[in-house]
This record gives C-alpha cells, structure tokens and sequence, in this order.
DNA sequence: GTCTATAAACTGATAGAC
DNA sequence: GTCTATCAGTTTATAGAC
C-alpha cells in the first residue's frame, strides 16, 4: 500500500464534493474544512487542483473495473450482469448523488486534457463492457433484441447517466423506471 | 417589446456559456468580453450572478412551451411529434452543447431556489408531455408499447440529457442511436 | 446605459518554520 | 506532514462620474 490515510480522505472528500457541486464549485477550502487540515496541507498531497481531480478520476476509472471484473465472476447470465451494472448507479441515486463522470462530462470543456481522457475512457469501458453482454446474451438466446447493441448500449449507458441528473433535482427516484423500460428493449422481438 | 438589445446579447451569451462551461465556471468577466462591454454595465441589468442565471433559465422554460406548441400543431402524428422532440436534443449535440437544464441540474446543489424550481419546473414540463404522446399514441394505436408510458418518458428524458453529456465528452454523437433503440420500445409489443 | 475606480472576499498556490 | 503567513489573481458587486 502506497496510499496513506489522508490521501485517502482527502479522496473520498473530493469526489463526494465533485458528485455533489462539480469541479467548479469546490475549493480547497471546502475540502480542508471537510477533511480537518489546513489548504496548504493539500497541496502538500495533491501541488494542482487539476492533480486531486485527475487522483480522484483515476480512481474512479480503476473501481469500475474492479466492478465490472467482481459482477462478471458472480452473475449467473447475463440479464443479472446488466442488472448489477445498473445497481451501481442506483446506489448513486440512493445517495442523491450524480456520476464522477457524468460531473466531470458536464465540466468538460474546464477539464484539462489529462481528465478529460480518463472521462472518455470511463465511458468507452462502461460501453464496451454493456455491448459485450448484449452481443453475449443474444448469442445465448437470453434476448430477444434483434437491433444493433450499440444502439441499445448507448440507450442504458446515456439513461443511467441522464437519470442520476434528473433524479437528482426531482428528488424522485428516475432509474427504477428507466431499468424497467430498458429490459423491454432486449426481451422485446 | 420590453427586452432590449443588450439583455438579449447577455442572455444568449450566458446561454452559451451555461452550456457549454457550466453555470459555476464562467464569470462576468468572461461574459462581458463576449458582448463587449464591462462587468459593471452587466450588473446595471442583473445586479446578481443568480439574476442572470435565473433570466436565462426563465426564458429557456419559455421556449420549451413555445416548441411543445409548434411541434402539436404541425406534427401529424404522435410519433412524429417525439420525433420532432427529440430533434431538439439533437441539434443541441449538433453544437456540441448539452441542455441548459441538464447543465444546471449537474450543478443543482449550488443553485439558488429560485433556480431549482425553473429546472424542476423544465423537467416536469417535458416529461409530462412525453407521457401524454405516448399515451395518446397507444390509445390510436399508433404504438405497440404495453407498459407504463411513465417508464418509456423516464427512458427516453434521462437518454436525451445523459445523451448530450455522453456525446460531448467523447466527440461522437450518441443520440441517433438513443432515437432507434427508444422507438423500438414504443413499437415493440 | 455605460463607464472608471474600487472594494471585500475568495481562489489556487508558494515559502519556510516546526 | 502539517502548520502559519503570504501572494497574486480573480470573483461578484457597489459608488459615482459622464
């Protein structure tokens, strides 16, 4: 372990603030308040802004695989690997929280190139992943989806990241709706 | 005619802004360099940051009325009118811009009230008139779709903003593909 | 209406003591 | 590693001349 326990809080403090405010919207202040050091203490850690962002992006980027390695080693088919896909955001929908990457894609153009290729490839991963699974369960006869998967891809990864955001400043859960009208896509002739 | 010249200058100006850097990521500064003027002459017609904002908001609210409007007057049927709804997003992402809305949703916390209740206000707007297509549309038959017509409305919402975030990030238009896979949900039995 | 001048607060960031 | 002190630049915003 290379990480030590203020790296880590500082964090899990900065993507809390990023998935709740954006990028733009926190400061260092904000961020030493939360973790109970002083601004100067962070940039002992993390010299730029842009430094903390990229940390807590690349993270992010090397959680989803982790994700997406433990559901495809414990789902039984692959409808329950989409299924457990889609739990990842609804647990973000839970916490009235949006995606990292959906946060960062709404701040992209302020984002310097090194994040913004870590946002691109969280969404170029997260997309090739769920095609897989599509292209895997119509090879097995799990779905009836006669349609290209990358049109559908595009429909679960866009809703899950569009639902979190209108969830969100509803307050009213929006992914329930949006995973049942989803499935009628891939058991639908 | 009570909006002169110069508001409406300001008002496109920090539209495009909005939407394209976000609500917390641009300045007064930046805004009076692209009208030509100076901040303090901004301040003369939105003496707050948050006046602007909910100006811009306001108005964007507007248009929507106005489109819904001319999309049920001239379109013929129900699915013409989705299409021509959706049309809307996409010459959004033919700009490379996202939603107005979806950009003050990502920053939603950090909004003002005032603010909230226009995005709330935009969200409910749209999604109450896509439930009303789509249940007018099955009552004629138009479309096959069994389910609930909230379940398709959240779907295709959520598709359309998380679409335009999706389709920036990665410079490659995502909702031509979120239309096909959305209509097979309509068509599909 | 638009300007200059200015303020008070905040921003990300650095130097150097402990 | 964390602190105090400090910086230069920026932010939103106001006062008052023209």
């Amino acid at each position: 372990m290379t990480t030590n326990e203020t790296t880590t809080r500082l964090l899990d403090a900065a993507q809390k603030l990023i998935q709740e405010r954006g990028y733009n919207a926190f400061s260092y202040k904000d961020l030493a308040e939360l973790v109970g050091i002083r601004t100067a203490s962070i940039h002992y850690y993390y010299p730029a802004k842009t430094d903390l962002g990229h940390a807590v992006m690349d993270r992010y980027l090397a959680r989803l695989e982790l994700a997406l390695t433990a559901i495809d080693r414990t789902a039984r088919n692959e409808k329950a690997k989409l299924r457990a896909f889609i739990k990842l955001y609804r647990d973000t929908e839970t916490c009235g929280a949006i995606c990292l990457c959906g946060s960062l894609a709404s701040d992209f153009g302020t984002m310097p190139p090194s994040i913004q290729k870590l946002v691109v490839a969280y969404l170029d991963r997260s997309e090739a992943w769920v095609v897989a699974r599509i292209v895997s369960g119509v090879a097995a006869g799990e779905f009836a989806f006669a349609g290209r998967a990358a049109e559908a891809a595009a429909l679960l990864l866009s809703s899950l990241q569009g639902g979190l955001l209108v969830a969100r400043a509803r307050t009213k859960p929006a992914l329930e709706l949006v995973q049942r009208a989803f499935f009628r896509v891939l058991d639908a002739a």
